[in-house]
DNA sequence: CAGAATCCATCACGATACTG
DNA sequence: CAGTATCGTGATGGATTCTG
């Protein structure tokens, strides 16, 4: 089970997208590099919608990944705390662009109504 | 149809990976990148394994979100072209630090088993 | 050549219930 | 609290066939 991976890579755009592939691996990603360490119970109140069993599907893969550390306490209420490794800080820097350019795509579709506001491409299909 | 996702976006890195979260996305924006201008059956070649609905499909998806540029000659041997618009360059540029991050990845799964695996760049004997 | 259409397999994702 | 187990569903991907 686990993860069917996708063979052979083929370039490293491939290769990281397959790691960052999941519904919520982004903001789980995001949320751990905001906060640096985090809960179970905090990732999930910070990722609105996601159920227990992605999330706890989701970390193991992160982890098994290299992205992320799972310290657990053997305490008597169970403590586990995640955190993102080196390797998974160095994708969160190299995802940083990307991130802008979401930003700037979230902005644009704010105003994509506007006609005006965007003379250089606009693809007219008639 | 299309896309019946792109909520609102918590955030930019979530914004950028819906555009690229299709098996085949990444390999089409490098490819698209690397020779500038590409027609159907190029890409198709280009991307070992896909088939033609996903390539059309991924295309027109890309179209849509104004990253690919599709100009049709009405031809008697049909030809259509696919490029990259501004847009899809701008985010081929967003992707590069993660296309690095990606092959570091690729050169690390090589040398995978060696456990002790550090801040320490092996070259590759062999 | 560049696709559209159809049918089919798989899997990512989710809801619910139970546990140490 | 932090999971695990089970089941169900729609989206995603693929093989094949047909067309302008």
């Amino acid at each position: 089970m686990a993860k069917p991976r996708s063979g052979p890579y083929i370039c490293g755009i491939d290769a990281a997208l397959d790691v960052v592939s999941g519904k919520w691996k982004g903001l789980i990603l995001w949320e751990l590099d905001t906060y640096d360490v985090r809960r179970f119970a905090e990732l999930r109140r910070g990722l609105p919608g996601v159920s227990e069993k992605m999330l706890t599907q989701h970390l193991r893969e992160m982890e098994q990944d290299g992205l992320v550390h799972r310290e657990v306490y053997a305490e008597v209420p169970p403590r586990v705390e995640y955190s993102l490794t080196e390797h998974g800080r160095s994708l969160n820097a190299a995802l940083g662009p990307l991130g802008r350019w979401g930003m700037d795509r979230i902005a644009r579709e704010r105003t994509e109504l506007v006609e005006h506001r965007d003379a250089e491409i606009l693809p007219r299909p008639s």
